[in-house]
DNA sequence: CCGATTTAGTAAACCGGTTTAGTAAATCGG
DNA sequence: CCGATTTACTAAACCGGTTTACTAAATCGG
């Protein structure tokens, strides 16, 4: 036996049995009570009941041209950071009753114009973006129409959107400065691909450079690689036979650093004895990791807060600053280095 | 300068622009060219691409009485399984230009009440649910009104829905064979809290005990326990000065594997010398922990499949057979017992 | 060549709410 | 007591699509 849609209850409905009409029917489900009578409430109250009437939410979104609903499209949901911020964007979207929808453009930009489309016909009142920065027509066309957008995590050049990012020349310099006072001389850096230039990753490495420099610590090319995540163990294999190894290596985010403590146990790597590792972005099992890991952690939570924060006021139409809103990284110093 | 919403592009200006009907239009839109003259294409087509034109998803909804969307609410989403299952349903849902809108209960019976009235109001086509397991007039209207849905993880007693789920006890019988190979004979259980009492712990717990009894192995109380997560580590610390404690422990999910391993970091407790562990349900680091961890794994990614592809067919109209499938677990036998 | 059929397209109803403009009855003020 | 106001409620338009019923022109068959 098949599914057959039950003749739902409409407010056209209500209004017949408690014999009034819907746009009164209508005013009560709006808590409108400045002129109406106390019968006539409590009638409709009673229809409500007896008729179990639920009001059809996409013929309200139609005539108010407003779903309460925004669209959150992460480039990659395989990071721990992904998940973090779109629970912190869930929890205070909860807050002001408004529903996201999330999609995963799998770091690819025709995925995520794909998506955006779609998010924009379903009408979305606006949207969350972990930019893959490859479609900067849409992101233009998006901002010349005024519709809501915030970025997260990463920067478009030239594209006046507000972007909720971690600064990521401080948490390489936090990692740098750090493992300099321990004692470390040669350090390397690792992060994901950067065949398509992705603001985060940029400035990590820059900040590596940049903060190697103020150490007056040596910068050897073959430390520093950007790799597909597949890619990161021929890598480790080849950076560690180098006839000088690094003694310490950063990991660009939670998926190098997997990566990395994937290789090391297979090559019974002792960390931080044989190499030392510091990660940024935290992960679930960092405290009960042998060892603990040291790693520079971004204030997840805030951010999808803040992000969140913006794409509602700029929804209210409140005026929101088109500017870059910096979060600061925070050492979590464990045993790893 | 605040957002302001820019006059958008409906069909009737494409039709005015083309010079046709907008049921032409709509006609042209989804495909029915069954009677259309090639120069009309022709006009539509350039109509649409000159004034950027995007059907309105909500206005078709409204109509159609169908959004294309479906509901999935889960019962906590900080369980990995969680969001491996959400993935996949994610994924398949997408091949069939669906999409989902998740929601998080947190185990919270009056959460989930809300969300799913909420996604009704939403009018989603179908629901896929986690069930808490106290919402059982909510579930039985559901059933009665034919609504599409199917439950995950766990079956509600006496509700008539479709559910995919684990066979519970054979994984507790997984890995208490397995421990009972290497040798171990005190074997302790600890799960997530049963205060209300829900199908898959329950299963994990009865299998435990028939398969301990199978092994002809004794059953001691005061290794099987139940609770919140933050209470686990008091739990863990009475069960361990035991005068004489258990050899081994079963985590009944990720959260409490993670509280074990807290717990044995914390206390210098060697594994699996000190303590064998397995767990029910694989972790992201659970090959490159130290020890790599034992684990019984859920097959999340068919599960989730499943679950869409009945969600589906149940949109479709098409028979769905109401009944509980049961999904093999898997051992992955590493180094921690 | 004429009635039947096919082709091409349109007007209007509809989906289920919200909102605007308006009306009738009750109350008020002088 | 009568015009102005307030109170309580409603009819109809509207949101932007889809769908049904209908029409006019073109083509067909005998």
């Amino acid at each position: 036996m098949g599914y057959t849609m039950m003749k739902s209850v409409t407010i056209t409905d209500v209004a017949k049995h408690a014999k009034v009409s819907k746009s009164t029917v209508s005013q009560y489900l709006n808590k409108r009570f400045d002129y109406m009578g106390e019968k006539t409430k409590e009638r409709i109250e009673l229809a409500i009941k007896e008729l179990g009437y639920q009001p059809n939410i996409v013929a309200r979104s139609l005539k108010q041209k407003s779903t309460s609903t925004i669209g959150v499209i992460v480039a990659n949901i395989l990071h721990a950071f992904s998940t973090q911020v779109i629970r912190a964007i869930e929890d205070y979207c909860h807050e002001s009753d408004f529903h996201i929808i999330v999609c995963n453009a799998d770091d690819n930009p025709e995925k995520e114009k794909k998506y955006i489309e779609m998010l924009l016909a379903k009408q979305v009142d606006g949207l969350i973006v972990f930019p893959t920065g490859d479609n900067v027509e849409l992101y233009e066309k998006m901002v010349k129409d005024q519709f809501p957008i915030v970025f997260v995590d990463r920067t478009v050049d030239n594209v006046n959107v507000p972007a909720i990012v971690l600064d990521n020349e401080k948490a390489s310099s936090l990692a740098v400065t750090h493992l300099a006072e321990k004692g470390y001389e040669r350090i390397g850096i690792i992060t994901s691909s950067i065949k398509r230039s992705i603001s985060a990753r940029l400035g990590r490495i820059n900040g590596f450079r940049n903060s190697m420099n103020e150490q007056n610590l040596p910068i050897n090319e073959d430390y520093i690689k950007s790799a597909e995540i597949n890619e990161i163990q021929s890598i480790l294999e080849k950076m560690l036979s180098l006839h000088v190894p690094p003694q310490a290596i950063l990991a660009g985010n939670d998926r190098v650093l997997m990566e990395i403590l994937k290789y090391a146990k297979a090559n019974s790597i002792k960390i931080p004895n044989d190499l030392a590792i510091i990660g940024i972005d935290d992960v679930s099992f960092a405290s009960i990791y042998s060892p603990a890991l040291t790693v520079i952690s971004q204030p997840a939570f805030e951010m999808g807060k803040q992000a969140a924060t913006l794409i509602l006021s700029s929804i209210q139409k409140k005026e929101v600053e088109t500017l870059v809103y910096k979060f600061e990284p925070t050492l979590i110093n464990r045993e790893s280095c």
